[in-house]
DNA sequence: AATAAAAATGTAAACGCTTGCATATTAGAT
DNA sequence: ATCTAATATGCAAGCGTTTACATTTTTATT
């Protein structure tokens, strides 16, 4: 039971070739006469020869795994996204390694470390932001990466999304032709990019064209926790809020509950728009109107995209914005 | 900015030793003069250095490396798992290749060759059963492979899960208790060992004790989606069904809210309980009694017997059964 | 100061493959 | 048959480490 390694050195001496000649037949090469190529698959087959995916790496310098850095696999939104890297991934005969971050700047050095060492041919980021001490090191490798999901600032990685800030800007334009003026803006840590930058300014632009002051008192900013949503929903109540948009269905659907719970009738009384339609958002009751985000298909093109980019492939645009969608459901009117 | 990879050569030559003497600092090697030591770490810090993890891979036939198969990192129950066996991974400096395999045999067969041929460590398998043709290959490999949160009917692979036979008795009992006689067995495939074998199997034995007849027509097997059991609730409301077990969570989610769409009220008119606590159990209104299962503890669990396993360790026991718990929220009363 | 034992370092052979280059075989054209 | 050009195969040098084993240096003992 104990099948010691077969090695493409014992196919070669059954088979009464060369290694060299094994190597090609494994690897499809076309310069292999149909009769010996046939002799060695059936070594190949009777042995149960495996190749090496190490040894091959060594030699080759290729890997055929790609590294995946993701915050956390148990977040809806991101565990979409690696749905969609690995289906293309393993479509192009690669495989993921899957590296939690936590969103933390300090495991994310770490963890890129740790794919590089490992040789990886390529990277998929999702994070909601890019810090600069990441994209240095990015920069300083030759490995290609892309942002799946995420934003860089700085504009100098490759990237699949979504345009946030227009997404954000509509979603509020329609809490404001419903007829609100005073919407409050909840999303997780304005630390981070997507918040800051991007959303937040879809948010005021919105508000700008309407000419609604912004109001500084009706910016939430938490953590992306139902907890931290339904306890959100008391301070809410204080204020003269009438609407929100929430930068995540989790969120949201705290900030429903919380202040249905609390007897406030939702659309009537308060309006919601979430931002990214995970299967959340049809459970709650009443179901979130939402902005819709191609998550699977984010991290499907942004792993066609990482290929390219390994094969060495000219990339015609490497900023690539996904289109979105609004479904009216039943927390606005 | 192309940094040619330094190479432990390198290292061996600015430094003024030999790359045994490097390779021995990089992997802690006690027997080496502090005063060298000091100097090829400063070499390594220098030139920044990173070992080639891959041509480790082949020196010492170890890759750090476990894989995972998992059916669908999108489901919260897996992905739930696969956080844990991750974070007890890299406590343990492995890395996971993550791999889908939508439960399918055909593709769980592909994706467990391909992890082999990756020289993976370990491995870490997540199902709702054990194929035949699967296990048979588990035997043939000397790769260590546990189960995280699956069963093997057969027991012949090393498995943390809970009881869930047991789980469900209780589940069920409780029902019984609540003066139900008439309860819905709602489950994925009954293909699925997990639930032919264990889940039904406790369900039965609850009725068993309580002299209730089991009842064919009671049992629905679909799939574990939310639609599944929107629609379900149709047919559900037709049965003299006074209560529910449902296997799955997101299932379980859509049939309270088919059931709460008809107008029947539950818990009132019908209760039901939940197999998982998954976070959309507390999402829900009413909220979702139901099995507790420790998600995030079974994949952790399992991860550090792999590691034992992979260390040749001695495993006391290979079989672990977690506690679970039942926690009443208001869909019972 | 000599010697043995222990500690530190070096040498070189794997590890299992890919691949450039050389060689041998085959086919096609004359 | 002969010569050319493909086509098919083999040879051997890497790829970047680890790790026995050998050798040198250091330390302790007498």
């Amino acid at each position: 039971m104990e099948k010691e390694n077969v090695t493409i050195y014992d196919v070669a001496r059954e088979a009464g070739v060369s290694m060299a000649t094994v190597s090609r037949v494994v690897n499809g090469n076309s310069n292999v006469k149909q009769a010996t190529k046939d002799k060695v698959l059936a070594v190949i087959d009777r042995l149960d020869y495996r190749p090496n995916a190490v040894a091959r790496g060594l030699a080759s310098k290729k890997t055929t795994t790609v590294g995946v850095i993701i915050p956390d696999v148990t977040d809806m939104f991101f565990s979409e996204l690696a749905r969609g890297v690995d289906d293309v991934a393993s479509m192009y005969h690669y495989n993921i390694i899957l590296a939690n971050s936590d969103d933390s700047g300090t495991k994310e050095l770490q963890v890129l470390e740790n794919l590089l060492a490992k040789q990886v041919d390529g990277i998929i980021y999702m994070g909601n932001g890019l810090r600069d001490k990441l994209r240095e090191q990015f920069s300083h490798t030759n490995v290609p990466i892309v942002l799946a999901g995420g934003v860089d600032e700085k504009n100098q990685t490759p990237t699949v999304n979504i345009d946030y800030t227009a997404a954000t800007k509509d979603a509020v334009a329609k809490l404001i032709s419903n007829g609100h003026k005073k919407i409050a803006f909840i999303s997780g840590s304005l630390e981070q990019a997507i918040n800051k930058e991007y959303r937040l300014k879809g948010y005021k632009e919105a508000l700008a064209e309407a000419d609604i002051a912004f109001d500084e008192t009706l910016i939430f900013a938490t953590n992306y926790t139902y907890n931290a949503g339904f306890e959100l929903a008391n301070e809410l109540y204080g204020t003269s809020a009438t609407a929100a948009f929430v930068g995540a269905d989790e969120l949201a659907a705290g900030v429903l509950n919380g202040l249905t719970d609390r007897g406030v009738s939702v659309p009537n009384d308060f309006e919601i728009i979430t931002a990214i339609n995970t299967k959340l958002t049809q459970i709650t009751r009443p179901q979130l109107t939402t902005i819709s985000i191609p998550m699977y298909d984010m991290g499907a093109v942004a792993m066609r995209m990482l290929t390219k980019l390994m094969g060495k492939e000219n990339i015609e645009n490497g900023r690539l914005s996904l289109p979105y969608g609004i479904i009216s459901r039943q927390t606005t009117r």
